[in-house]
DNA sequence: AGACAAACCTGTCTGC
DNA sequence: TGCAGACAGGTTTGTC
């Protein structure tokens, strides 16, 4: 579910519980990523605090308090970070609850089926201690990534263009999806070695990443299946994509057709006639 | 180093 | 209708 664009429209819809008190906190015990449980101790460490904003770097969230931890959440690929009224039904799957303060109770709910997602607390200040948030390269978005850092980055690696993309530590944010979309917007070939891009196709990439992001902000992100807002909303940005999950279907550039390719176990989509520098 | 496959999970869809 | 298999937005771990 969940890339730069996803996660950062739940960081915007999350602003309503900016200045709400954390008033209680609960966990199933059930382990999410690598069967890490959220620790319950910490977890307990926020209550009584108040929120004071929401972070986001790449696909990790941090929503800060005025003690001495944040929270830290991931939704991997189901994870969901809702706000709800109290008296509303859990969904299935939740595993992380906070009470919050209000003229009418609310709580902010994490759910997540496949449990695939992160959920931590860090102390504030220290957060690139943490082993997720240390590896992370500069921020899709926010980073200042330009022609430059990946033409630079490139340099040496023998990878190929879809898993430099894909690659946190170059660039967080970017997931399988704006991957194939940058891709194509570039006109880069998923399969070309990274050492072997030129200074202007690092430029168009770093362009084509700036684009796609933004487009899919503008839509409210990308809803396949899982994706909703903290609010719950879904995206739009699924009708908008040029490539991805549009195999036998024309270009939009060049009216060929778009293949299916299978890298590093996942799909990637690309226009075998347009997209082959 | 670094490239790749497998593993972690559940839900959904397809084809037989 | 039922069942097996494939597949899904991500990250880590192990193996070559």
């Amino acid at each position: 579910m969940p890339e730069l664009p996803e996660v950062e429209t739940i960081r915007r819809t999350l602003a309503p519980a900016v200045g709400a008190r954390i008033t209680s906190a609960w966990t199933s015990g059930m382990g999410l990523h690598m069967n890490r449980r959220p620790p319950r101790a910490k977890l307990q460490k926020l209550v009584g605090t108040t929120i004071t904003g929401v972070r986001r770097h790449g696909k990790y969230l941090l929503i800060d308090t005025d003690g001495p931890y944040a929270l830290l959440a991931h939704m991997g690929m189901t994870g969901r970070l809702r706000l709800h009224a109290a008296r509303e039904a859990r969904a299935p799957h939740t595993h992380v609850v906070f009470g919050l303060s209000g003229r009418s109770p609310r709580e902010l709910r994490y759910s997540d089926p496949r449990r695939f997602g992160q959920i931590d607390v860090v102390e504030r200040g220290k957060e690139r201690e943490h082993p997720a948030l240390g590896a992370l390269g500069p921020d899709a978005l926010e980073g200042n990534i330009d022609g430059d850092v990946l033409y630079a980055a490139s340099r040496k690696r023998k990878q190929t263009m879809k898993a430099f993309v894909l690659d946190q530590s170059v660039i967080a944010g970017m997931g399988n999806i704006y991957a194939s979309e940058a891709l194509w917007r570039a006109q880069v070939r998923p399969t070309k070695r990274a050492r072997l891009l030129t200074r202007a196709q690092a430029t168009a990439l770093a362009d084509a990443i700036h684009e796609v992001i933004a487009k899919s902000l503008d839509n409210g992100g990308t809803t396949l299946a899982d994706f909703v807002a903290a609010d719950g909303a879904v995206g739009e940005n699924a009708d908008h994509l040029w490539v991805y999950d549009r195999a036998g279907q024309p270009c939009p550039r060049c009216e060929a057709i778009i293949k299916r390719a299978v890298h590093q176990g996942r799909a990637t989509y690309y226009c075998p006639t347009c997209q082959t520098a």
